[in-house]
DNA sequence: ACAAACATACCAACTGGTCGGTATCTTTTA
DNA sequence: TAAAAGATACCGACCAGTTGGTATGTTTGT
């Protein structure tokens, strides 16, 4: 998406419909205004995800729900390649300039990110279940962490223009989930 | 600064040049462009940055690194109240719309938190001499994850519009350095 | 006197959005 | 069953307002 390149409020209707072959004129008798356009478009972007990453790769059907985690990450590691607008997160973009100037925006966004992390927590949970986890830490707010180190992790790779040091971060974050779980000092 | 609440883009000079009580004259008398005066607002913000939170706050003399390094976690969770254009990241806002369509401000960006992380790996790199740290971890590489999570977090914070989720995650932040450095247990 | 600092008026390009109109598909009615 | 009536999808010219930027003057410090 466009969107993802170069934000929200530089794309223009004009930049959408060319690059979806409509007219103008279509464009609007879809969506009121552009604010609809984002909207519609955060939910198509969960929707996307929750295939993507919960329900087509082969690694989810992994049984261990810490195995399937770690593998979660993993995955998402293996993604950040390429141009950064490759692998960005639509919805933290858009909601980095919208989150004051449109409630709506803001709430779509809010939705996918929370759609996201409470999928996560899901097997977050099973995996405390399985094997304990440090420090009294709740499944979903590790969910959020991760959901965090992503975001931060995208912002990294589109100022240094590049994903190492973004991909580095990533791994942290699987070294503190591994020591979370007691699975630390096994490497 | 008003870039931070609604983006780059979405700030007009128009908007900037009201804000700061100056004609547009008067503005790009100044600055050539736009463009322009987002890079000297870049490396403004980068020695504002440096200065309250590595010259003006008291516990930067602190004499352990890695009771400064946590300190320094602190502080930045204490900074994370009120509303999220108060303690987001003006670099971190700007270079995820421009990132792509202006090579001078992401370089800009790029400088700003590179100059952050480096500071930040001299502590990081004392106290790994004094104390050590598992897993063979980088000074540099783990500051750049500490402004990942940071970063992350500011994204978080706005799509929820409240500060809480975030706060969460950089205390994760926190509990990985522990864990890091062997301290994890002591808690 | 002269340049730098600043202001005012202005511009062409572009912005999100509207509008009148047309083509096509669906429903109603006799 | 077929014409009439209505809805829906779509087009592209157009609009008022805004955009970054400029041209031209006025003030100020030395």
């Amino acid at each position: 998406m466009l969107v993802r390149r170069q934000g929200y409020a530089a794309t223009s209707v004009d930049e959408i419909c060319a690059a979806a072959g409509v007219s103008k004129g279509a464009f609007f008798h879809h969506f009121a205004s552009k604010e609809e356009l984002g909207v519609a478009a955060a939910e198509q972007w969960t929707a996307r995800a929750e295939e993507l990453i919960f329900t087509l790769p082969h690694w989810v059907r992994i049984e261990d729900p810490l195995e399937r985690l770690l593998a979660h990450i993993d995955f998402r590691l293996f993604m950040m390649e390429g141009p950064a607008e490759g692998f960005t997160c639509f919805v933290g973009t858009m909601v980095q300039e919208s989150f004051a100037s449109s409630e709506p925006l803001r709430v779509a966004s809010d939705a996918s990110i929370s759609a996201y992390c409470d999928r996560l927590a899901v097997d977050i949970e099973a995996a405390i279940a399985r094997y304990g986890i440090s420090g009294g830490v709740s499944a979903i707010s590790l969910a959020y962490h991760i959901q965090a180190v992503l975001q931060g992790a995208f912002i990294i790779a589109k100022a240094k223009n590049s994903p190492k040091e973004a991909r580095d971060s990533v791994l942290h974050l699987k070294r503190y989930i591994k020591m979370l779980f007691d699975r630390g000092d096994a490497k």
